[in-house]
DNA sequence: TAATAACCGAGACGGTACGTCTCGTCTTAGG
DNA sequence: CCTAAGACGAGACGTACCGTCTCGGTTATTA
């Protein structure tokens, strides 16, 4: 009788279901709120009154404001990125730092990140989300460094973690700590700096590389 | 907040003035607790219990908690940073980032650090008292560049502001973002980085000697 | 305070309801707290704690602290009257006379009639409940009195005003200036004082009354 | 030498000697404000600042809020009574009473006798200035009626106590709990009420003649 | 078709921290 | 030793927000 799918592990509830544009009116309250007022001003009764939510609704779906404000930033951060492959290791690392240059000129990524790496620092759950985040972004980026020591741009003892924080290192220094420029100069100098400090010792040149480049 | 005297015709004011003991207990209790407790659950009642102190003293100095909590991260960044000058380029650097290293793997500072980086994306106080620090601080540190320039060590055409980025950008990535271990490997790794990276276009004729100095 | 529905057809509001177990226990707890440490002395704090109640539930209902005191206040004087009839005069008097005695005898009542006509002095809102009361009460003594004179005990042009003061003025002076003795002696001597008072000037006898009464 | 009246126990204080000034500025101020926002509204500041004092001046005086307002009401209340004697018992009870209407008709004595009442009830010290004043006072008003009885228009077993409630008794009840009209109608009625209500027994024989007197 | 169950918006609930206010004391410089 | 000014410790006030609960009502699945 009764078997409704015993091995789909679905197991559809009763009852009413939860409404999707509750969801999404939620995430899109709170992130206006929070580039709007900041992360510390966030009201969870704004949030429920903007989306047109009762409060409840919302504590049915996060535990607590903490929750909502986390999955919030996660909303943020879920785009993909695209890794470069120009046969040129210069053009491929510029295209990243250019690429994270304009993320994070953009107001809203620029606005909450402060905020966002400040709730990582106490939050569990925020912290691994962000290990995941990381090592899959980290995956694609290791890439292009490897690309451009097959090519023999730079070195083949290369501590790639290392590199990987030099790349992105200067740019969210400036952002985070001194409020310097975060510009395209930024960038090429952040690849010129990678591609001589990281270049192998004997001077063989590369073989997929443009040659001639005039830095600037 | 604490300049109010601008010259010493200051009038002095009527009544009791302030007391100073007060001043220090509310500071040393509001770091206590926040290294405790961590800034979010700091408590002004508690601040002003642990300090011994009424509630109304601590908002005849602070406007508002926050202020408090600014006033409180000012503290924590006066010390002061000593130039070191060994003769050696590599080794000042190193001594430069190892001291860094330290700095931040001690508990308060590598604690707090984050909710004062969020503090100071929102509040214009905190941000110009980091400007001050910041700009006193590279005053120092860029003495080193210069003198590795003018031994040979470091390229004349130099880009000094972003050098000290790069000496700091890594450390405060692997704190702030990715969570990667701040120890000498980090330290050491950068300083090679800077040497490579920045290194004179033309061979190098010597390290230790001080040579030439067409300084800039 | 609390006329909230002008008639039946009211719209019912949305949200949850108010609880009236609330009201009850706030006010509960704002008398018991009033007879025990005066007015005082009294906490908003202490209300809630032993109504077992959040503070915002008191002034979600009470716009201040006195409000709070007035409406308590208010609660006390709730209570109705019964117009005695005998048939004999002196009785009726005497029976309103000892019952209004007692009622000041009593703790609650005798502890709280200073702080309450104090804040009836002070507030629109207490005054214009005890205008209320003071007319209703004074409806049913007034009865008595009628009686009275319709039976010839007392002459037919009384002031009834004046001679409703006269019943009480007494009691009340002691209570409040003198902190003179409250006794069934001060109720048959004010209520001899009326009858002889307020006789009429001829001497025709009564038609209802008991005829021979030694008093005492 | 420095010998200034050894003998007189005055003992003279070291020191500056206190302004007497302060005194009466500080009463002045203390009752100023309370008829401008009640008892409960005065605020120990507001005094001082009004005075042109330092609180401690006033704390120096007196030991709490509380007895400054006890010491000020005090000062209200010093006013001494005249006993009338114009020879006829009618005339010189209507005199007090119409003093004491006039009394409080004022608006210092009415404003403030509500609180006045109602810190007698909690204060002790309140409570025996109140025992000597009324004591002072009716041994005044006693003189009355006895002379009244020894006219022969009072009865001799008249109970003076009770007596002189009746004289106030319905001009307060109307004054602190009824709201009814204090004036020369409620005067003269209840000086008839007395004249009345305790006239002797047996017909009267004169009214103005001084005869026998059995005073007590 | 009716019953059941979980959902929904609205807003009251208990609790807790905030920032303000007042009391009565204490600490200045000065008379 | 007094004075005016005003900071001090203590603690209550009234507000704001959190996360929960309670309404009347809605929207699905189950019977």
């Amino acid at each position: 009788m009764r078997a409704l799918s015993p091995d789909q592990s679905a197991r559809r509830p009763v009852g009413r279901p939860r409404e999707a544009r509750a969801d999404r009116a939620i995430l899109s309250a709170t992130l206006e709120l929070m580039a709007e007022h900041g992360v510390k001003a966030l009201r969870v009764g704004e949030v429920a009154a903007r989306a047109g939510v009762g409060k409840a609704t919302i504590y049915r779906r996060y535990r607590s404001k903490d929750d909502l404000v986390a999955d919030a930033f996660g909303a943020l951060v879920d785009e993909q990125i695209e890794v470069p492959d120009s046969g040129s290791t210069r053009d491929d690392l510029l295209t990243l730092a250019l690429e994270t240059t304009e993320l994070y000129t953009g107001t809203l990524g620029a606005k909450l990140l402060p905020s966002l790496i400040d709730e990582m620092s106490r939050r569990e759950g925020l912290a691994s989300a962000r290990d995941r985040f990381m090592t899959e972004r980290r995956k694609g980026l290791r890439v292009v460094f490897e690309r451009g020591i097959a090519r023999g741009d730079l070195r083949h003892d290369l501590d790639l973690e290392f590199a990987l924080d030099v790349l992105a290192g200067p740019l969210f220094y400036r952002l985070l700590v001194t409020n310097g420029p975060i510009d395209e100069a930024l960038a090429s100098a952040t690849v010129e700096l990678i591609l001589r400090g990281f270049a192998p010792e004997s001077p063989r040149r590369s073989q997929h590389t443009k040659k001639r480049h005039n830095s600037k």
